[in-house]
RNA sequence: UGGGGUGUCGCCAAGUGGCAAGGCAGCGGGUUUUGAUCCCGCCAUUCGCAGGUUCGAAUCCUGCCACCCCAGCCA
């Protein structure tokens, strides 16, 4: 393990665990359930569990816990290989199914029945709910709980058999109805479910609950650290309960953590498919939506959400992680990483007027790493800038192009700005400036230094662009505490502008490449709509804005 | 108020009896052909509260308080 890491209780066990021989190697597991797509919370149990693998040279399995059918899909099932591979991470050995081992469940069943630590019990939903009591008071023994192994034995194999119809009768372990664990209140372990299932088609009328097969599943793979979320302390005991009375060839351990909550964001399935099927987003994978394929698409860098999962540190307390530590790992990675080049949002036309030949320009792709090369940008007598970079007139703190001032071009020449024309609302349509001699990667020979330096694009060069302007979803730090999330959401997450201008260098840009376009933002050209004949970019975040918060 | 957990800076989070790490955010200043980056500095005499043990306590003990999870034939 790399001395950098932070410490944690899950890596403290883990070492002490491999230090006293508790076991050999590490194997852990990330065993999501194929009913939906993975979001931000499970990049962190991702991160934790191939993380930790990884970092004390152990395996990490990826497992669908596949033994609810009607909720699940291989639609999911692919999405979710997907997203762990994006997320950098390879599983060892083959993708692994709970549904696998639904017959080595069926004979274990079988196994306690015979022990007498498990019996069928007809008793309806309704009066099941009245017989497990409440927190504060016990439950009541099953008036089934008494069947015999071998009338028990009968009615499973009925059971698996198909004769009973759907919610008929369950098969119970026969712990302690008095528990104050209600985990331990005869729990279920077998439903009937008349469902065809993804991955064993019609073999099977009957289907093991989570709590009878997770254990299991982890002792049949050789896992050894069972890492999941704190929901599931309580059922820790059950889950040992098992693994003490069947004949399992392996003991794992199970450690919860806490799940990752992140502010302004909502990770709830049941509202991110709200905003889907409401319009709200325009997807599961929407540059908007906390899934892993939404951030995605956002061109948030895997890289960057595994570094994040790693800062944000692993406990035992439930937390609220402020969405800009996620937004400063995005940065930070982006920073290093994206080639620069020039976007111009609003464009505003600039001629110059002691221009005459066209000259292409070799631009450096990022200030401070040559090893990303350079690109050539073609530099006329007309340029784009940004409206907002040009005033008539303006006070010292504004460092951008002014009547009579001077600014530099980006990478090009200094300009002073002469005159503008204005259309008929009044509004600036056109600057006339003149680039100073000799200031390419030089300063003025008068002395007279520009204030500051603007981004630009070749008007008889430059290329149109769609651009989407992304921001938070939500207006509130806890979406999932309102009421009505529609209500708290952000009527401005989208601005898409069709005028913007990119430098023709953009066009060929590779499906999924973010660039920085300086003095702008980090953008992505979209996984699916950018095209070389219809360039389009997403905005993945902002750059640092000191000025854009104070103002001017 | 049954059981299980958690409380260290605005937000995360190390720390496991010997002078309270780090990151994010924020605030100053410097560098800069991105108002970015980068660099420098500041940012918990105090660890939910109250007692106690100890030469010494965020760490040990006792008692409170607050918050989270559990009564699916979901996971």
């Amino acid at each position: 393990m790399s001395s950098e890491l932070r410490s944690n209780f899950l890596r403290s066990q883990i070492q002490a665990d491999l230090k006293q021989g508790n076991v050999n190697e590490l194997v852990t597991r990330f065993p999501p359930e194929p009913n939906g797509y993975l979001h931000i919370g499970h990049a962190k149990s991702i991160t934790v569990n191939f993380g930790l693998a990884e970092q004390f040279g152990g395996r990490c399995h990826l497992r669908f816990d596949d033994t609810n059918p009607e909720k699940e899909s291989q639609e999911y099932i692919d999405s979710i290989q997907e997203d762990v591979q994006w997320l950098g991470f390879r599983w060892s050995g083959d993708v692994r199914y709970a549904s696998s081992y639904f017959q080595q469940f069926y004979e274990w069943a079988l196994h306690l029945i015979d022990a007498g630590l498990a019996y069928v019990c007809d008793l309806t939903v309704e009066e099941a709910r009245d017989y497990r009591g409440s927190l504060t008071e016990p439950g009541r023994n099953s008036p089934y709980r008494e069947r015999s192994p071998v009338e028990n034995r009968d009615l499973f194999e009925q059971m698996r058999a198909g004769a009973f119809e759907d919610g008929a009768r369950v098969l119970r372990a026969k712990i302690d109805m008095a528990s104050p664990n209600i985990n331990l209140r005869d729990p279920i372990l077998y439903r009937v479910r008349h469902a065809h299932h993804h991955q064993t088609g019609d073999a099977w009328p009957i289907y093991p609950t989570y709590d009878f097969a997770h254990g299991q599943e982890d002792a049949i793979e050789g896992i050894t650290h069972s890492i999941c979320t704190l929901e599931f302390e309580d059922h820790r005991p059950l889950y040992e309960w098992f693994l003490d009375k069947l004949p399992v060839p392996h003991r794992p351990r199970q450690i919860e953590f806490a799940r990752l909550n992140t502010s302004y964001t909502v990770t709830s399935k049941r509202i991110l498919k709200q905003l889907v099927d409401s319009g709200t987003v325009a997807g599961w994978d929407d540059p908007r939506m906390p899934t892993i394929a939404g951030l995605r698409r956002r061109g948030y860098p895997a890289a960057a959400i595994r570094h994040f999962c790693e800062e944000v540190g692993t406990s035992r307390s439930d937390s609220v992680v402020d969405v800009a530590m996620l937004e400063s790992a995005v940065r930070d990675h982006l920073n290093h990483h994206a080639p620069r080049a020039m976007c111009v949002m609003d464009p505003l036309k600039v001629v110059l007027t002691n221009v005459e030949a066209e000259e292409q320009l070799t631009l450096a792709n990022h200030p401070s790493d040559a090893s990303q090369g350079t690109r050539l940008v073609p530099f006329s007598s007309e340029v784009w800038i940004d409206k907002e970079d040009f005033r008539e007139e303006a006070n010292k703190k504004y460092k951008r192009l002014v009547l009579g001032k001077r600014v530099r071009l980006r990478g090009a020449y200094v300009i002073e700005a002469d005159s503008c024309d204005h259309n008929e609302r009044g509004e600036v349509e056109c600057v006339y400036a003149r680039i100073i001699p000799k200031t390419l990667g030089e300063d003025p020979e008068d002395g007279v230094k520009p204030k500051g330096v603007i981004h630009w694009v070749s008007a008889p060069a430059g290329v149109k662009a769609t651009i989407r302007h992304y921001d938070r979803l939500f207006t509130v730090p806890n979406p999932a505490k309102s009421d009505d999330v529609l209500s708290v959401v952000n009527a401005a997450s989208l601005r898409e502008i069709h005028s913007a201008v990119i430098e023709p260098a953009l066009v060929n840009a590779a499906s999924e490449a973010v660039f920085q376009f300086e003095r702008e933002g980090y953008f992505v050209a979209d996984r699916y709509d950018h095209s070389a004949a219809r360039p389009v970019f997403n905005l993945t975040i902002g750059l640092r804005d000191v000025w854009g918060q104070q103002g001017d």
